[in-house]
DNA sequence: TAGATTGTTAATCGATTAACAATC
DNA sequence: TAGATTGTTAATCGATTAACAATC
């Protein structure tokens, strides 16, 4: 089997997808499937198996012609892919009711996501647990996003303090920032942002039914 | 000004950035901002002007050359174009931490989509009141769809529940699925669904910062 | 008028799909 | 061996970017 490529440029839409492989071939694994064929597997995903096979080729060789991929092989190597055989550590600014329902989010762990604090302005809020997790001061970012080496900061914090959350978590020494705010945020190119940006999905499925209805 | 060019096959890229544009609107409006040029807007979002205007020139004229777009007016029509204008009776089903979070989010209403109805199967939740919105049992679905005329159902119950609910939904005469659950949902081409896949987030972070650190 | 900025066509870039040789 | 299925190259499709005439 040949290495990874170094070197090639490969497609976002290729990395998002690799995640729904990786989980899909979890499920099947669970349901004791040992070998899937890129047919199969894109199947279940709704994803064409050319699609498979391509995203797949541009970091190595994984199947067998003629037989289809050992779950459990092609599992280790996606995950090694993505780093989710790594530790991360996170954490979330902002306990509204997105937050919260993030720091209660029982997945992050299996994942290799470990929740190591959350921060907030509330002083009603500071000092609580959420799950074994306590919540900070904001102002006492710098020192535990260094302090537990946090690599990750999630922003559920309001539109109009996203901007400065942003700032704070950068120059703490954070590395990516997962951002729920429906703001754009301006942040050194080092820094990987992924946005989720919720009201577009409404929207867009308004304008899809406007059309039908 | 041209009526919108029907017939024409708008790319899904264009739909959703369109309630970018519409947002970012709306804030400059806000600040008192009456004409704004594709250049300042696609700024503001992260999109080149070229982009914009692209896109916008798939559903009339709405600027002046030479002057730029008239806040309000760009906002009305783009507004129109994604049927915000409109009254939107929406469904969640699931009131787990997700879903919990969605029935709070306050800015559902200002957008036209009005929360009419959750349902869970939690008899200790059944019958209770979230922002004034009454949880059902599931087995009132169909009942409560077609009295309340619901047309979107959200999706924020556990993946192993997800295609039975979305089928229920189907069934009630839901016509799009806002899907939270990590799964592909095997429902008719004419039900509109839209899948915010929270996991592929964190993995796709995972993978870049894996390259980096 | 001169400068600015749109709307649109053409060029480029990137991603998906099709086809098929390789091979298990 | 024959059938199945991968990995990869080529063809197609779609989306973005560049360029510029139109015009406010």
């Amino acid at each position: 089997m040949k290495e990874h490529k170094e070197n090639a440029v490969i497609s976002k839409a290729t990395i998002d997808r690799l995640p729904l492989y990786y989980r899909t071939l979890k499920l099947s694994q669970q349901e004791g499937i040992e070998i899937i064929s890129s047919d199969e597997l894109g199947r279940k995903i709704g994803v064409t198996p050319e699609q498979i096979r391509k995203d797949l080729s541009a970091f190595g060789e994984f199947g067998k012609k003629g037989v289809g991929y050992y779950v459990r092989e092609l599992m280790r190597n996606i995950g090694e892919i993505l780093g989710l055989n790594r530790k991360w550590n996170i954490a979330i600014a902002g306990v509204g009711h997105l937050g919260w329902a993030l720091a209660n989010y029982a997945n992050f762990s299996p994942q290799g996501f470990d929740l190591q604090a959350i921060f907030d302005v509330d002083t009603d809020k500071i000092g609580r647990y959420i799950n074994e997790v306590e919540i900070f001061s904001i102002e006492r970012m710098k020192e535990i996003v260094s302090d537990r080496d946090i690599q990750i900061g999630i922003i559920t914090v309001p539109a109009e303090y996203a901007q400065d959350i942003a700032t704070r978590f950068v120059e703490a020494g954070i590395k990516g920032i997962w951002n729920f705010a429906p703001v754009k945020l301006n942040v050194p190119a080092s820094i990987h942002v992924v946005s989720e940006d919720l009201s577009v999905g409404l929207s867009s499925m308004s304008y899809y039914l406007s059309r039908q209805i």
